[in-house]
DNA sequence: CTGAAAGCGCTAACAA
DNA sequence: TTGTTAGCGCTTTCAG
């Protein structure tokens, strides 16, 4: 009734080093899990039979014993205007280097709102943007399995999150445009199903208000990311009956596109239109003329959230939830100047 | 010494479903696994109790239980020219996307050289691309443990690789030009340490020696596959004394960025000068001159590695080595046309 | 068609 | 400081 053991290619487990160390088990795990209790000269022993059997402990035997899991799994919307950006790219970059570094194994979950996972088996979670999965964050919670979002400021949940303050970071963008003269101030947005794009519009109404321009919703072009949409979007501010003088673009990706579309008609950046995006993409810093834009603390967040739920995961007793708010800050290149005398 | 068992807060186990289902917990394992012998009246109580008890197995005592794991480790290395591109975006979305559906897990590993990691608990290793780990490639192959590369066609090693065949999709390219009059045919290449920016280059050669055209080394500019080296070797290109009326471009982003040097320097595209790219990037699309390009099937190499990953991991014999070479296909669009009348 | 029981490889009381 | 041993939750013979 027993399962046959075959001899040679049989996996080599914690037994067989003991043996060969000739001490028993439990030090080799006491070895292995370096805990203190143990005499150097067993140590040495027991490690010397780890080289010499290339003895790799089973992390399933490992976490089916302390019940413990070191699995991060990171989620993101299968959402094209969010997944095909720099920003995506930054977040996995920095997700997945920290987590290399902590020893952490980084499970990486492409979802929609319907798709289901199961969570056994995983120690923590990170959420990278909301969108229409909120219930994938609410079932998360319930399950007790730390959680953290990104680059989302979740109010409504008792929830750890981490996000950019979009909201002062265009402001400020706009702000400058301002105060360089520019009174007719376009914006392009991006997806406003996403938080992002939906807070860069807010400050950018918000800085208009504050310094009691008039909005006209007619320069306000809503897109989906795209540099397609982006191209759509300058061309009709461009040839418009009564141009703006500035635009604030809701990602470098697209004001490179707005640029380009600007020069080809023949329009000078910055002389007649100037320009600030979002992001500080390196993109940016190419070309004739270096984008000012907002710079985004993408890495930092993105390491920030790793070390939250390693912190939450290592932890005994439930914590009290962080809700952390990063400043997003200008980054004043060659796009802008002041308006022309009219 | 036994563990309490905190009554309230204990996970549910297997154990749990067959006393609420009155069976015992072989025939709860056999309704979970879908193993036919089991009575219908006795699946359905099994399955209720499931769904009161809201069970999920717990994978690793699944995976201790079985010796088997559905985890597959994607390798990418650490190395910017390669990851912060289309191709990384795309390989990771179409990996990901059909691990989902096939319920693997997908364990995503950012690598320089030297990282090691535990084998131990994965299924089955996707690498993209070998910049110098070759060596973990090898360890892998050793431990027995199914693996794929992709992006690399690799012969000096026994392992089941899928890759692009860039040599023919780069000639493609530069036969095209060549019918269309050209024979001055610069050539901006990618990282040479990578393959794939290699072959390119060798294809390149090849099409221009096959057509008895001489080659001048003075016209080929090797890069990190970044946008400001290819603005560099732009300005060289279209600066020389004697330029080139045609462009073989290793990567679309670097094309794009060859044509609005172009446009700066009061260059038309495609009349003064003819471009060709490489990867079918959708930025290519916007713009006024929509880019002539070499499509790689980039998502269905990712998802070919994952059903030949998948195929090895579920299969009791080793199997043959399976070396897959996909074409690459010519996209004819508008940044191309005959050379002047001299 | 069903159930009892022996593992899978490891950790952590507890005793020595 | 070390070893014995009872689980962790599941799969899988083997005997009913």
């Amino acid at each position: 009734m027993v399962r046959l053991k075959k001899g040679p290619s049989k996996t080599i487990s914690i037994i067989d080093v003991a043996r060969l160390a000739g001490v028993s088990i439990t030090t080799v795990s006491r070895v292995i899990n370096k805990l203190s209790t143990v005499k150097e000269k067993n140590r040495i022993k027991v490690l010397d039979a780890v080289k010499q059997l290339k003895f790799q402990p089973s992390v399933f035997a490992q976490r089916l014993a302390t019940g413990k899991s070191n699995v991060v799994a990171l989620v993101i919307p299968r959402y094209e205007g969010i997944f095909y950006s720099f920003y995506a790219l930054e977040l996995i970059r920095g997700i997945g280097t920290l987590c290399e570094a902590l020893k952490l194994d980084l499970l990486l979950h492409l979802t929609d709102s319907r798709s289901k996972f199961n969570l056994r088996g995983v120690g923590g979670v990170i959420f990278a943007d909301i969108i229409g999965n909120q219930q994938q964050v609410e079932e998360v919670l319930a399950c007790g399995i730390p959680c953290v979002v990104i680059n989302q400021y979740v109010s409504d949940l008792e929830v750890n999150c981490i996000a950019i303050d979009n909201v002062a970071g265009a402001e400020s963008a706009v702000n400058y445009l301002i105060s360089l003269g520019h009174r007719r101030i376009a914006h392009i947005s991006g997806d406003v199903v996403t938080q992002a794009a939906s807070q860069r519009l807010q400050g950018y109404k918000q800085a208009l208000q504050k310094n009691k321009i008039t909005l006209d919703e007619g320069i306000i072009f809503k897109t989906d990311y795209s540099r397609g949409q982006a191209r759509l979007s300058a061309e009709k501010l461009l040839k418009a009956d009564k141009p703006a003088s500035a635009v604030f673009v809701a990602s470098d990706a697209m004001a490179l596109e707005v640029m380009a579309v600007a020069r080809e008609l023949g329009k000078k950046v910055p002389q007649d239109l100037s320009i600030v995006g979002f992001d500080d993409n390196p993109s940016g810093l190419y070309g004739p003329v270096a984008l000012t834009t907002v710079r985004q603390p993408l890495v930092q967040m993105a390491e920030e959230s790793v070390k939250v739920l390693n912190l939450l995961m290592s932890a005994k007793e439930p914590q009290k939830t962080k809700k952390i708010l990063l400043p997003a800050e200008l980054v004043i290149r060659e796009s802008c100047q002041p308006i022309k005398a009219a």
